[in-house]
RNA sequence: GUGUCCGUAGCUCAGCCGGAUAGAGCAACGGCCUUCUAAGCCGUGGGUCGGGGGUUCGAAUCCCUUCGGGCACGCCA
């Protein structure tokens, strides 16, 4: 089924038509007037200059051809010039039924399904993720799954800092711990040990104190380098123990991930692309799209539209070194060889948007990827505190994103023995739920380029625009459809009817708009248009829940038809928060 | 300096490929629980859409300018 708008727009341009206008002004949109019409459209001041007459008049041509039409309930021409439209409740059926038993609530797939891999994450081995990492880990979780849920194929990469200097300084901590282990003997032969010469828990500490050394110590930093250095080069000792905190890290990022509800079907880091590395450069240097500038190995990216100097991209540092740009230029070249998207999008903070545009120039121009193939980037911006700065510890510090989760879920479990009775275990288990989609709601219903202001109150609360206020929506229809299946109804095979009252079509109304909200969430990946939508059908749904009495409605079928309505709506707000990465409860 | 993003109610934010009276939430105030979860619903007050100019029948939305703020600008990631 086509989108809503889309159903309605081309009706109306059928009457333009009919009326010897151009059908393209039939373009129909939601009523900015909700008190005046349902839908509208604008097109007859659109048309009055083209057609040199008043748009009242052209307005009332287009009402009258439509006059006939079953689809609409009220067409009035409104000075100047407004096409005031309501749906007909036989037509809202219609499209309700398709709605219901359609796959995906009837939304259309693409004719081309495309192949979008989206590179969010950015965790560093070896480091422990940060309050920095949550965004892009919240928001491309959700890309993926609106842009899968559309039709299309996708493939959520991380992206590990598996090569750089945090493993070197793990690796001189622990050096220094114990220098006599088997990695440190240059002279040992043998199999290295299977398991980690160290524990979880200790590993947990060891960067930290490894980091901090680094910082004061010159001498300690010039070790860790050094480290850094062997184990990138592939001394035997070094490269076993990078191999451990590379496993152990990720056992604890992946639970790290899980509890964030973060999936990514790749855990490809920097070292994979380690060594197409020199393959590239000579490539590139062959082709002689990069040459040597103040020592270093760089590629022009400057166009003739640039409004502003953009520096080239450099492939090699003047001592001869990769960096970030090198390991993502080869990281493009390995997706190509291996995936072959259609599309890459890249989520990260919005400061290395210039960044990343040298890095999608360098790669079109030096025909890394298809002419076709598009690079996007997505920048996000910085989750602020109440002081409208970067998000920080009460004493400065980088808070670990455990931390900034547990809180959320503390928060949230005193919340909840405040205000429901409720066995201990049962508290807790809620508490996850919700504060999840306190923390996710609350980031994603921003747009994702815009910074925002983490206030653990206002996104804990129970009132509001808030993850828990759409929570307790969907618990209230599950409430009433379980107390429904205890009384002996069923689910299966329910009939709909026409809309009774006012607020029962509005929430049909809500409903239908879904295929119009993913395809444009999709579209402009915008998670943010799915938080909308649901705040806007919950409402509906509040509304609606309280003028009617469900469970207590005496007309049979009319009470199976309220109850295929509450259905329907619980599927798509779970459906919608599915997309977002939380879920709710069966009671809260 | 150059570029870029932002400036909408006391606070936090939508709306921005032009349309009617600029919307929410929080906070403030007032109603609604013998009835399916009141973590809900209904209502009241609150705005020179930073300022100025322009385009247009019509501008929060497009263009120019100005003020204020964030960010970026070759060997970090």
């Amino acid at each position: 089924m086509k989108k809503i708008l889309d159903l309605l727009s081309e009706e109306m341009g059928k009457a333009f038509e009919a009326a010897g206008y151009d059908k393209t002004l039939g373009r129909v949109t939601l009523s900015n007037r909700p008190d005046l019409c349902e839908y509208q459209c604008n097109g007859a001041m659109a048309g009055a200059k083209k057609y040199k007459k008043a748009p009242i008049m052209i307005a009332n041509d287009v009402a009258a051809k439509l006059a006939e039409s079953d689809v609409f309930q009220e067409i009035t021409a409104v000075p100047p010039g407004f096409l005031n439209l309501k749906l007909s409740k036989q037509y809202l059926l219609r499209v309700m039924n398709t709605m219901r038993t359609e796959p995906k609530f009837g939304l259309e797939m693409p004719q081309h399904p495309q192949k979008i891999m989206i590179d969010y994450g950015g965790a560093n081995v070896a480091k422990p993720l940060h309050v920095g990492h949550l965004r892009p880990a919240i928001i491309g979780e959700s890309i993926k799954r609106i842009c899968r849920y559309a039709g299309n194929e996708c493939i959520g990469d991380v992206h590990l800092g598996d090569w750089g200097l945090p493993i070197g300084q793990v690796i001189t901590e622990l050096q220094e711990r114990r220098p006599e282990l088997v990695y440190f003997d240059e002279n040992y032969e043998g199999e290295y040990p299977k398991e980690p010469p160290f524990t979880e828990e200790e590993f947990g500490v060891i960067y930290p104190l490894a980091s901090a050394k680094s910082k004061e110590n010159p001498e300690y930093k010039a070790r860790a380098m050094e480290a850094t250095l062997k184990f990138q080069s592939g001394v035997r000792g070094y490269r076993a123990l990078w191999k451990h905190i590379l496993d152990v890290s990720k056992v604890d990022l992946k639970k790290n991930y899980d509890n964030l509800n973060v999936e990514f079907d790749l855990w490809k880091g920097e070292s994979d692309v380690h060594e197409l590395i020199p393959e590239m450069v000579a490539y590139m240097k062959d082709n002689g799209y990069a040459y040597i500038s103040e020592g270093a190995l760089v590629v022009d990216v400057k166009e003739e539209t640039d409004t502003k100097e953009i520096p080239p991209c450099m492939i090699l540092k003047s001592d001869g070194a990769a960096l970030y740009n090198t390991t993502d230029l080869a990281t493009i070249m390995e997706r190509m060889r291996l995936y072959s998207p259609d599309e890459i999008i890249y989520i990260t903070d919005k400061r290395q948007e210039l960044y990343f545009e040298q890095v999608f120039r360098c790669a079109r121009k030096t025909k890394l990827v298809k002419p076709e193939t598009r690079l996007k980037f997505l920048g996000h911006g910085t989750m602020n505190g109440n002081d409208g700065k970067p998000f920080k510890t009460r004493d400065g510090g980088v808070m670990k994103l455990e931390n900034l989760i547990q809180e959320t879920k503390d928060e949230m479990y005193r919340k909840i023995r405040e205000g429901r009775e409720m066995p201990e275990e049962e508290a807790l288990a809620v508490a996850d739920t919700v504060a999840l989609s306190a923390l996710k709601y609350g980031d994603l219903s921003n747009q994702a380029s815009k910074d925002y202001v983490f206030d653990i109150d206002r996104f804990t609360s129970f009132e509001g625009d808030t993850g828990p206020y759409i929570l307790y929506t969907i618990v209230r229809i599950k409430s009433i459809l379980n107390k429904y299946k205890e009384q002996g109804g069923t689910l299966e095979n329910l009939t709909l009817l026409e809309a009774g009252n006012q607020s029962e079509k509005e929430l049909e109304m809500a409903l239908v708009q879904f295929n119009t909200m993913l395809l444009s969430a999709a579209e402009e990946i915008a998670p943010h248009k799915v938080c909308a939508y649901i705040y806007d059908l919950a409402n509906a749904f509040n509304h609606f829940y309280h003028e009617t009495k469900i469970l207590a409605e005496e007309n049979a079928a009319k009470r199976e038809s309220l109850i295929a309505l509450l259905a329907l709506t619980r599927d798509v707000l779970e459906t919608c928060i599915d997309l977002l990465g939380f879920s709710a409860p069966e009671k809260m």
